[in-house]
DNA sequence: CGATTGCGCGAAACCGCTTTCACGAAATCG
DNA sequence: CGATTTCGTGAAAGCGGTTTCGCGCAATCG
């Protein structure tokens, strides 16, 4: 469609300006090193001086590099609605751009192992791709096995040894139950994300060792479970309060069920911080604009787009990498 | 990197086993008309068996077309912590795949007319560009003159002939403000959003509408500027106090704000929606788990970024496109 | 000092698909 | 019924890079 105003310089005519022939040029552009300086400072001067730029489609052909890194969103759960994916995702396309690759994004149901999205990735159309979330990795494996690069972003079920970047939810959850203590809480309730997700199971995880090391004697009626939507905060919240434990403080595996949790308290006539102090995780928006301010867990989020990005271009380079997991930090506010 | 565990299907091959030439190949694949039955069929056959995928790089080098889409987001103000544009991309990639498009996304500061992003777009890289936000529209302008199919989401400044998508501001705004009419308030105020932007503006348009048609006199002390965020609402909500009109309605720009406000409200020993009733725009996350929970403007955001997307394919068929305007819809909670 | 090695470089094949061109056969025309 | 169109098709020339191969030359070796 689009029209070649600019009719678009090509190796040709580098070569013929430069006086060396096409083979050469490619060796420059690629920073291939036998090649003379004087060659190469005159390939790059007839580059510059014609405002060449490589033709991504060709290079690809020839050299079966696409360039292109796929983003893919599962998309169940994900992206509707929740900042988190997306902020990843400005992280990871930033570090990608920076070194010459680009973010294809595909958001979509992940369905079976041979789906139209499947077929794409292993069909040799990109170099390699990032996975949010991990319900199933069949697919991933069996991309694994084509040599496919993968990065996953959250911590993998399977202790495979796939690439993966997450924030420490542990140590996060731990801090966050800590500080209760601290704060002068005698009985610290949880309210769990999906104990079926890593991240979830962590979180609790982290919980439970903070009442190990506080000797304080936990108690499992101070767990209840939600599934990370406000509503399941609320009505956890509910429960954690009939079964009049005494609770006085209460970690929600994040924001989202914090807020719904601080609504149930309000109900029961509590108030917050004053009765029960609440701790959530993400450090969110809504974190930021509840009332009063939600205390909570921060990821730096953008970081983990970009650990997962290097850690992309890591493999591309054939380079050995490791699993990467991110700090996280406690952003007290008015809630606790 | 990928091993071709593999060796991938070619034309040569399914010309061989379905006894055509690699021409007529292309033409069965691509949808050409002209070939007899039987020969579409025998091709078709061929591609079912070899279970052949057509080279993305090859198929974008010969023809000039590589089925990529841009997505720009000028990384200012855009998607960090902003689920709205997030959720636009989620639309446009689902709609982009069904038509066997991919997304390219492009998170990154927009910069000069010839800065990177500009290169890549106008190097022929993608087939298309669709735009979020636009402080500066230089770029895009340069890019139609090179006959690049474009769509904007969100409404341009200049009333240039750019395709675009955007929700109905203004209508969204003078359905809230009657709202609130109707409800009995008599000064109803409004914080504005930024009124440089199209949508700032647009809204503001809706609300003093709403004042002509309802007969009511507008007063310019009921009107405060901010600037989306919850802070601005909070400073603008408490001016609006000061100024002492007896305001007891506003309508605030978007829900951020109406967040801001219902903060300054609280802090004024007011309460909402007894005293004062708040209405915001966009029926984010925050409108629902705010407390009370926030009447506001619902924008259909998915359906927002399949019309970006569907402008696109139209344009890419080559026909004439409108711009397109989505119907918002008041939803009432608790504030209004 | 003749023989071997290594380096820098160009010629040319190739990547896999698209498209122009021309040709033979079938359909339409005068 | 010969002449002109129309239609379906294959041969072949690209598209714009990458990469193998081998050559000529200079450096190193025996």
């Amino acid at each position: 469609m689009a029209s070649k105003s600019a009719p678009r310089a090509t190796y040709a005519e580098i070569a013929k300006t430069a006086g060396v022939s096409e083979a050469t040029v490619s060796r420059v552009l690629n920073g291939d090193e036998n090649v003379h300086p004087d060659r190469t400072k005159a390939v790059n001067a007839a580059v510059k001086k014609l405002g060449y730029k490589k033709h991504r489609a060709a290079s690809a052909l020839a050299s079966g590099r696409t360039g292109l890194i796929a983003v893919v969103i599962d998309d169940d759960l994900s992206i509707f609605a929740d900042p988190f994916w997306a902020t990843v995702t400005s992280g990871i396309s930033r570090v990608l751009m920076e070194n010459e690759l680009q973010t294809l994004l595909m958001v979509t149901p992940l369905e079976s192992v041979d789906g139209p999205v499947a077929h794409y990735l292993m069909g040799g159309e990109v170099d390699g791709a990032i996975f949010f979330q991990l319900h199933k990795d069949a697919l991933i494996k069996r991309l694994r096995k084509q040599n496919l690069p993968i990065v996953i972003t959250g911590t993998p079920h399977s202790r495979s040894d796939f690439p993966f970047v997450d924030t420490d939810s542990f140590g996060g959850a731990l801090a966050a139950t800590k500080h209760l203590f601290s704060r002068g809480c005698k009985h610290v309730g949880i309210i769990t994300g999906d104990i079926d997700t890593t991240a979830g199971a962590a979180r609790l995880d982290g919980y439970s060792q903070a009442y190990r090391e506080s000797g304080h004697v936990p108690s499992k009626k101070l767990i209840a479970a939600g599934d990370w939507s406000m509503e399941s905060g609320r009505a956890a919240m509910a429960r954690l309060l009939e079964k009049g434990e005494g609770i006085d403080g209460v970690f929600t595996s994040n924001d989202l069920m914090a807020v719904g949790a601080m609504a149930a308290i309000e109900e029961a006539g509590l108030r917050v911080p004053e009765d029960i102090k609440v701790i959530g995780f993400d450090d969110s928006v809504v974190a930021q604009t509840a009332r009063p301010a939600l205390t909570s867990v921060r990821q730096d989020i953008v970081a983990l787009g970009e650990a997962a990005a290097e850690l992309m271009i890591a493999q591309l380079r054939g380079e050995e990498v490791e699993p990467r997991i991110l700090k996280s930090e406690l952003v007290i506010r008015e809630t606790a």
